[in-house]
DNA sequence: CGTCTTATTTTGTACATACATTATCGCACC
DNA sequence: GGTGCGATAATGTATGTACAAAATAAGACG
């Protein structure tokens, strides 16, 4: 009976139900609340997402269960229950068992950023990718530089680059890779691909730490930077670790007036309203 | 039968599995693979992307189907659907209908910053949090200053706010809100609580825009912050959006040795494998 | 030999069912 | 009146079943 009664997925009309099933039901075609779009658990969400961020439904407050809400919306338990299950996996919602759904409050912290590959950003800028090797070395954990999440005697490869948009110089990078963790690297010559890329591709990674501050340039950097000494800089260190081990830790610093870091964040359950 | 099959949740050793369905399996008991740790499609996704994440399972490489996982595991299609779709949604897998199921590419350049509210990070670091607002009043777009994105004309509460740590200052804030979208704001006296934190209360947001970049102090804001002039400060510019409406623009500005942005990305798999 | 069509494989969605898990509520009992 | 404990209501998980949708592969046909 319920084969008949699954929405046809073709026929996004929804207008051919049968309604054998539900004669209690006085809307006897349409899903109430529902737009007929695409599979039907994401119609409950849209619709679920849609009264909370239209403010039907305010921060706190309770949702009816989802057999109510199975019925109200005209869909197995199941079918809410994923929808539900997903809007809470994104932090809409919150749910506890006995007490019952609850719309999220305070999610609104999750403010993010995301960090890009500088060759990308200059390429999609428009302007011309460019790095050059300054000073390359191996050497072990303790000698000339620490490396703190890092034993000392670990061998280690240092690398100095420079990054270039259009001819000028826009960030430096020093990063030190664990030749524990990663020893392919001490055979790669990176004359084409920059070292950030590389270990991007070749190495997963399963956390990463990020710093962000602003510095005044030093002499030395302000030179190779073309600055004049003191401007003020974008600061970020970053460490990624997997399994257990840090792979990377870098520091790039570019010209404030040259770079900027910028994104835009998206609800996740907003993408797929499209509000 | 099946009905039997189920691993108990309770008895977290799955050792009491019937074998009549699955006679060629040469394991009789325990499920290969799996730590018999929380719910089943839980252990399918930290087993699969265990395999990935030690490089068992190289990128771009195809996994064997659904079918195939589950007598692997010795669960249902279901489960296994389960678990792989939620990998697939956090971006470990990618999946095509008829082609199967392939280990994501280049899913390493998602570096993320979290953005924290100024005044729990100063709360955090177990410092006393101030703040103070130095300016406020009521204009119009395009009057005194212009909102880009807001229709000239649109009433704009504009205020101006200093952030203190241990009274010193660290952070300025200014801060254009859309009075159309938000008149419950003009109401709003901000003796308590600062802006920033009213409006995250308040009022829902389904996309941000952040903008860091460095800068060296004006003299004016120098002044504000008790730095001299031209010390490096960390700019954080970011407009919230709400339904299709713009609701707040702020610009921050932080003094660079007294302010970092800083955080942790986790690969959200790695969260449950405890890698 | 290329192109169109048809078959097949694989993932995706929906529903039913059953039971597990967990927090809350309310009542009995001290 | 508090306290514990059992009933209960809610979500969580697992399985079976049945199709739908999509994309590749294979074959028919011009």
């Amino acid at each position: 009976m319920q084969g008949l009664a699954r929405q046809s997925l073709t026929d996004r009309g929804g207008a051919e139900r049968g309604l054998a099933d539900r004669a209690a039901a006085p809307q006897p075609d349409f899903r109430p609340g529902l737009d007929g779009k695409g599979p039907l658990f994401g119609q409950i969400k849209r619709a679920v997402a849609g009264q909370i961020l239209r403010g039907h439904w305010q921060a706190g407050e309770r949702l009816p269960n989802e057999e109510q809400l199975s019925s109200l919306y005209g869909v197995s338990r199941q079918t809410v229950h994923k929808a539900i299950a997903l809007l809470a996996r994104e932090g809409f919602l919150v749910r506890r068992r006995r007490a019952g759904t609850f719309v999220a409050t305070g999610r609104h912290d999750r403010f993010a950023l995301p960090i890009e590959d500088i060759g990308d950003v200059v390429a999609r800028a428009g302007s011309l990718y460019e790095f050059r090797i300054l000073d390359r070395r191996s050497l072990r954990n303790g000698e000339a530089v620490r490396w703190p999440d890092v034993p000392d005697g670990t061998p280690i490869l240092s690398l100095d680059c420079l990054h270039l948009s259009d001819g000028t110089p826009i960030q430096f990078e020093r990063r030190l890779v664990n030749l524990d963790a990663v020893p392919e690297v001490a055979a790669e010559p990176f004359d084409s691909v920059p070292p950030s890329r590389w270990l991007v591709d070749q190495v997963p990674w399963s956390s990463a730490e990020h710093t962000v501050r602003a510095v005044n340039a030093t002499a030395d950097m302000a030179a190779l930077l073309g600055v004049e000494p003191g401007a003020a800089c974008l600061s970020i260190r970053r460490q990624t670790v997997h399994l257990n081990r840090a792979i990377t830790l870098v520091h790039f610093l570019s010209v404030g007036d040259r770079f900027s870091l910028s994104g835009a964040s998206i609800t996740d359950s907003a993408t797929e309203l499209n509000l």
